[in-house]
DNA sequence: CTTGCACTTCAAGTCGACTTGAAGTCAAGT
DNA sequence: ACTTGACTTCAAGTCGACTTGAAGTGCAAG
């Protein structure tokens, strides 16, 4: 029984994505992109091992955390744990630099919008606080 | 010279978009989208009192406050100073809860980013935080 | 008169992450 | 045999805010 070793309890692409939450035709966009390997084909259709339910999970998660799928793409095809831990560790490190300047200027953008809310200016553009806002 | 009285001073598309910051195919689009009203031409070529300026001033300045281009197009459709500042309210209200979520979900980020920085699972998919992670 | 620049219009391209549509295939159930 | 539903491929569409390209026009200086 050598499929039986290969394809033990595979899975299709639909039962992938309700397990995972995600549209079969995002699936085979990720395959499309190089984020999954090329899925093994029974009568023209995928199969998946249990295995590609963590990658996608793990796609997911990156993506929550602000990665791109190509940052993902990257982490995904660094085989050795070793170096992908360090691009991971590089990859992380840039995108906590992004989230803060984020969210220092999502802060300023708060104190503006909080100004402007209650700004008593006739018209909009004879606003002192816009007038203020846009030499900078 | 009739004219005087109605293009004095008028500008072409090139200084208004050196005066402020714009390239011209972006005010012409503003022109297609309905941010600018249709400019008068002369000789086929567009002119702009000084006003348009200003206007696209506050275009960018609510585009930096996060609104979009459909957002800013209502405000400054809308003629009357009074109903335009409810309006402008119920927009600024509107993206201020906006900014709040996203600030909350990018401190929860970068939490996640943190911890998962120095992880020291071998592979990501056999990673305690990303299991924790996943199930939320 | 010609060069050259700034301008014109309109259509199409760009980016990312998918989705949608059309036309066809596979396998299970009736 | 037929229907149903899940699947297949490939191309094209979506969103927002523009940019780019091609082909042509207006006008001032040399």
């Amino acid at each position: 029984m050598a499929t039986a070793i290969v394809d033990g309890a595979a899975l299709t692409i639909g039962e992938v994505a309700r397990t995972v939450g995600l549209r079969t035709s995002a699936i085979r966009y990720y395959e499309d992109a190089g984020l999954l390997p090329r899925a093994a084909r029974v009568g023209g259709k995928r199969r998946y091992q249990r295995d590609t339910i963590d990658r996608l999970l793990l796609v997911r998660f990156s993506q929550r955390l602000g990665f791109s799928l190509s940052d993902i793409r990257r982490i995904l095809a660094d085989p050795t744990g070793r170096r992908r831990k360090q691009l991971w560790r590089q990859l992380v490190d840039a995108k906590l630099g992004e989230i803060d300047g984020l969210i220092t200027s999502a802060r300023r953008v708060q104190r503006v919008l909080r100004e402007s809310r209650d700004c008593d200016c006739v018209t909009l553009s004879s606003c002192r606080l816009l007038q203020q806002e846009l030499s900078r």
